[in-house]
DNA sequence: AGCTGTGAAAGAATTCACAGCA
DNA sequence: TGCTGTGAATTCTTTCACAGCT
């Protein structure tokens, strides 16, 4: 499995099996252990099982050693997963052993919740700006931060080194601000705005959808509804 | 392709080719072009090729043709679909006819900028209820609402005939307040915060996890930056 | 004996390519 | 002619089942 389109060689200054692109699917569950791992770690867990880490994670065993062994090889047969190494490896796999910048534009309700929810900080992530038009809330406190003027956009995100945006505005600003972001050389970019937006090939752009989720459970919940179809 | 796991009697009481089940993939898409319809139907636009819905959706055509085959046959050979019957049919495809009822359960930032997103309403989903635990925060107004009691979430949510609930709060006490939520009768849950819940088969939750959507990007940003594969 | 790691099989989702209708 | 709707081909994902270490 070492090499499939490549030539037989070994990866030369490779940190594990890795160095092969991971598939999608097993990218987003790969979050979700290090999260399980992370929480043992707290609880002082030691060693898990496949088993025991899938049921954590709510998947099922061998979705999840299919998953580890695109990372690597880093259990023991017969015995498990050393919890703190597996944590270690998943992240280096993920890209998490430097901290990304984050910037988050908009500082609505929705920015200044994100700037302010601990997730992110403990996580890898720091968030090194919030920027809004509204010149009513330049100026003010979120967090440790203070509101930039959006207007200076380019100038924080080259100034604060920012790697990384979170788009938390309204959908008839999104677009041209997102514009702004890639012309400024960033190119991860996680939208909440509710609208398509126009990227170019290399900028990776991520959405979460507050109306589409809830959307998908109303079809669900209309069809768990329906009489029809008893099988 | 009717009916390939059911008898081939037509449906009674149907409308359109519905009934069968949609693919989850596709139910994910469809959200979006629902989205993409009305915008066109605000712009006074009334017609449209799957090319350009495709594009607008961020899709390819005919994986957007295939997502709308398993709604109906709503276009016409030759020339297109029409916006309005087309986002009337998906809408009543997905059980977006009559208004859900959202709770929120939780008035930190998150809670309280998703009460106040405008988005929900305008989508056929209605907040009527907002719950905290902290007694400094009970009784504020958020948006339309006060804040309730997460002590009075029983009767609250039967009070306000609430069918789906948003769960907006710390990590530590999500299980415990879904549970209740879960033996309150509500089938379908939307959570915000970073852990796995343990759900019940007929109870349908998502996850929305901003800390995934970054390390995804993280992952991302880390193979685009990485000099190897040169392929 | 027990649990990981992985080929091989089964199942979904996407893309292709074209028949069929306006 | 032009664009939809859909079988067939392809690609991606999940599950199975067992060989290989400890």
């Amino acid at each position: 499995m070492t090499s499939l389109d490549s030539p037989p060689q070994a990866v030369p200054g490779d940190t594990g099996a890795a160095g092969k692109q991971i598939p999608p699917a097993a990218v987003a569950r790969l979050t979700i252990y290090l999260r399980a791992l992370n929480s043992l770690l707290a609880e002082g867990i030691e060693r898990v099982s496949s088993e025991s880490l899938a049921e954590a994670s709510g998947v099922s065993s061998s979705t999840l050693r299919k998953d580890l062994s695109h990372v690597g090889s880093y259990g023991t047969r017969g015995v498990g997963y050393e919890v703190q190494y597996l944590s270690r490896h998943i992240a280096a796999a993920l890209g998490l052993t430097h901290d990304w910048k984050v910037a988050i534009v908009g500082a609505g309700n929705l920015g200044k919740a994100l700037a302010r929810y601990g997730g992110f900080e403990s996580r890898g992530f720091d968030v090194v700006a919030i920027f809004d038009a509204d010149q009513m809330v330049v100026g003010n406190e979120v967090g440790w931060l203070r509101v930039s003027d959006v207007a200076d956009l380019e100038t924080v995100l080259e100034r604060t080194g920012a790697n990384m945006v979170v788009l938390a505005l309204p959908a008839a600003v999104a677009q041209s601000v997102c514009d702004r972001v890639v012309a400024a050389g960033v190119h991860s970019i996680l939208s909440f705005a509710p609208v398509m937006l126009q990227v170019p090939e290399d900028v990776n752009l991520r959405k979460v959808d507050m109306a589409t989720e809830l959307q998908i459970l109303a079809y669900h919940a209309q069809r768990a509804q329906t009489p029809g179809q008893p099988n």
